[in-house]
DNA sequence: ACGATTGTAACAAACGATTGCATAGCAATT
DNA sequence: AATTGCTATGCAATCGTTTGTTACAATCGT
C-alpha cells in the first residue's frame, strides 16, 4: 500500500540503493545535485516513509527501547514512564511501554515479545517472583537496566532508591515524636523495595528497643483491599499501633479507609507516613507525610545507563545507582500523646 | 546472536522452510512424525525464538497495536491503557503505548513511528490541535479508533463519553441545591470533551436562566497551575461563584489549592463537582462529588471495534459509541445557604 | 510392471531497506 | 596516449521468515 524505496526509485528513474543513500545522507558517497533533487521530489510526491520493520531487520537495530512496569495506575511508575519517554524523544528513540499488572507471566511474555520485536534495550521494574528471564537477558548480553527493584544475587545495571534508609529515618522520626508502637504496612515481601523498607523498619525498631516480634507487621499484597484488611487487623490488636509506615500508594488509601471505618482520626489517633508521594498527597483528608522518589532522576539515570550500554561494544562494569529519597512532613504525623 | 530458523534447520538436518512449517503447525502440509520430533528437539535445544521483525516484514502483519494517550499520569488514561492491555493479551496482540504529553508534535511523531513500525491498528486519544495525521490514517484506510475525544468533521470510529449530558446533569444538580452562580473550570477548549462539557454547562445555565456572559467560565490549560490560577480569578470576582464544575483531574487539584489559599472551605463556601473520578476522590480533604467514565467499557469497546476493523476486508460503516457517565455524590456539594 | 497418486521435504522468491563492491564515464596527470 | 583517480550510480547479497512450486520417493491401482 504505502510507497517503498522501489516506488521512489522508479518514479525518479534511479536505483533503489541511490534513493536509500540520498535519504540516509551518506557523507562519503557522492551524489549529484540533480539526482538528489529529483529523488527528494519523488519522495515528497509519494509521501514516502521508510519501513522501520525492514530497516530494523537489515540493520539489526530498531531505535526503540522497551519499558516494562508493573502498574501503570501507580503514579510513581507513570511518572517514571513519562520521564523516560522524554529522554527517548530527545535521543531519537521510540519508547514502547508495557504493563504487567504485577503478574509474572505477563512480564515474561512482555520481555520475550519486546525482545523478539528487536528493541535495542530494555528498562524494567520487575515483578520479582522469578528471575530466569532476567538472567537470560544478561546471558545474551542484551542491554537492560532494572529500576526501582533489583535482584541482590544478579549482577545487573540498576537504578533504585535508598528504601532502607528512607524507612529507617521515617521510623526514627516517629520515635522522636514519642511513638512506641509503630506498625509497618507491607505488601509483597519478595519485592525488593518492600524487602528493604522492612529491613529499615526492623533495624530502627531494634536500635531503639521498641516492641519485639512481628505483631505490628502486616500485609502481603498491593491492592486497596490488601491495605484495608491488613490495617483492620492492626487496629484490632489488643494493643494497637499509634503510628504506621505504609509501603505503597494504593495500600495507603486502603489504610485510610480502614482508619476511617474504625472511627479513628489521622493524626490524632494514629500517625501515618506513606511511600510514595503523589500529586494528591497534600490534598487528602489528612495531608500525608510522605517519602518521595525522584521520578525524574530515576528516569534520566536509567536511560543514560541504557544508552551507554547500547552504544558501546565492550561491556563495562554494571552501573548501580542508589538515589536518595525525600521526606515531606505534612499533617498526618503528630506527637504521641497518651490521652 | 540468537538462533534463527537456519540454525535450527542445520542442527536438525532439514530445510528452514520445513522448520517454519512445523512451528506454524500447518494442517494441510504433511510432515513426518520423525522430522517433526527432530525439529522440535533442535528448537528446544537452541531456545529458538522467531524474529518478529522478520515475520512482520514477510507477513505484513505484526500482531501489535498502538495506543497513543496524551497523559499517562492522568489516571483516566492510565486506566484505559490497562484495560486495553488486558484485551490485547487475551487476543494475542502486543500493545505499544506512547504518551504525547498533550503535545501535538509528539503525537504526530508517535503516529508516524508506530505506523511505520508496522502495527496493525491504532487507538488514539488525540490532542486535537490539528487533524491532518488523522485524516491521513483514514485516507490510507488504516484501522484505528479514537477514544475520549473525536473530531466532529471527520468520519471515524470512536468511543467517547456523553460529556454534554454529564455536564448538564451536574449543573442541574447544583441548581437544585439552590446554587445560582455556578462556574465552569475549563481547560483547552479545542479538546472535544471540554468543548462538549462546556456546551452542556451553557445549556443548563441558559435553560434555567442563570447568569449571562462568560464571566464564570475560566481556564485554558490542563496543568495544576492552570487550575489554580483560573480558580483564583473566579474567586476574586466581585460576585464569586458558589459552585463550580471542574473539567479535569489535575486542574481540580489546582482548584482545591486555590480554594484553600483563599481561606474558603468546600462545600461550605463553594460546592465542587469534578470530572473525573479517581481512586483518591473519596479520600480528599473534602471527598469529591464526581463524574466518572467507565474506563473498562471504553477500553473493551475500542479494542473490539479495532479488532473487527483489522480482521475484516470490507470497510463497514464507522462505529460511534457514546458511553454514559456515572455521577457519584460525595461531600463536596451542598445546599446553597446565604449566610 | 507401469503410470498415477500420495507423502515428504527442498527450492527459491518475496517482504523493504541497506551497503560493499563493481563499473562507467570523464578529467587530470605523467 | 596511457594510466590514474575521481564522481556518480547500478548490482546483488543480506537480514530472518513464509509459502507457492517443484522434486523425489514410495505406494497404489489396474
Amino acid at each position: 500500500m504505502a510507497a517503498t524505496l522501489k516506488d521512489v526509485a522508479k518514479l525518479s528513474g534511479v536505483h533503489p540503493s541511490t534513493v536509500s543513500r540520498v535519504l540516509r545522507n551518506k557523507e562519503n558517497i557522492p551524489i549529484s545535485k540533480e539526482t538528489r533533487k529529483r529523488i527528494l521530489k519523488a519522495v515528497a510526491e509519494l509521501n514516502y516513509q521508510p519501513d522501520i520493520t525492514a530497516r530494523a531487520l537489515r540493520l539489526k537495530k530498531s531505535n526503540a527501547i522497551g519499558l516494562i512496569i508493573p502498574d501503570i495506575l501507580n503514579s510513581f511508575f507513570a511518572g517514571v514512564a513519562r520521564s523516560i519517554e522524554k529522554e527517548c524523544a530527545k535521543a531519537g528513540y521510540t519508547l514502547l511501554v508495557s504493563e504487567t499488572n504485577e503478574n509474572q507471566e505477563n512480564e515474561i511474555r512482555s520481555v520475550n515479545d519486546l525482545y523478539s520485536r528487536g528493541i535495542d534495550g530494555l528498562i524494567i521494574a520487575p515483578v520479582q517472583n522469578t528471575d530466569m528471564h532476567i538472567r537470560d537477558l544478561r546471558d545474551k548480553n542484551f542491554p537492560f537496566v532494572l529500576i526501582d527493584r533489583c535482584f541482590e544475587d544478579i549482577e545487573t545495571n540498576y537504578v533504585i532508591s535508598n528504601n532502607e534508609k528512607a524507612a529507617y529515618d521515617a521510623i526514627v522520626y516517629l520515635i522522636e515524636l514519642g511513638h512506641k508502637r509503630i506498625a509497618f504496612l507491607s505488601s509483597r515481601r519478595e519485592i525488593y523495595t518492600v524487602h528493604k523498607r522492612l529491613i529499615g523498619y526492623k533495624k530502627a525498631v531494634a536500635d531503639f528497643n521498641l516492641h519485639e516480634g512481628e505483631e505490628l507487621i502486616a500485609g502481603t499484597g498491593f491492592t486497596f483491599e490488601n491495605g484495608f484488611e491488613s490495617t483492620m487487623e492492626l487496629l484490632s490488636l489488643a494493643n494497637p499501633p499509634t503510628a504506621m509506615l505504609s509501603s505503597g500508594n494504593i495500600i495507603t488509601i486502603g489504610a485510610m479507609q480502614a482508619i476511617m471505618e474504625k472511627g479513628l482520626s489521622i493524626p490524632n489517633d494514629i500517625s501515618l507516613i506513606a511511600f510514595t508521594d503523589t500529586i494528591y498527597s497534600p490534598y487528602l483528608v489528612c495531608p500525608l507525610t510522605t517519602i518521595s522518589h525522584s521520578v525524574r532522576e530515576i528516569g534520566n539515570k536509567s536511560f543514560e545507563i541504557l544508552l551507554a550500554q547500547m552504544t558501546t561494544e565492550n561491556s563495562f562494569p554494571c552501573s548501580k545507582i542508589i538515589i536518595e529519597t525525600e521526606f515531606t512532613i505534612r499533617n498526618s504525623t503528630k506527637k504521641y500523646s497518651n490521652n
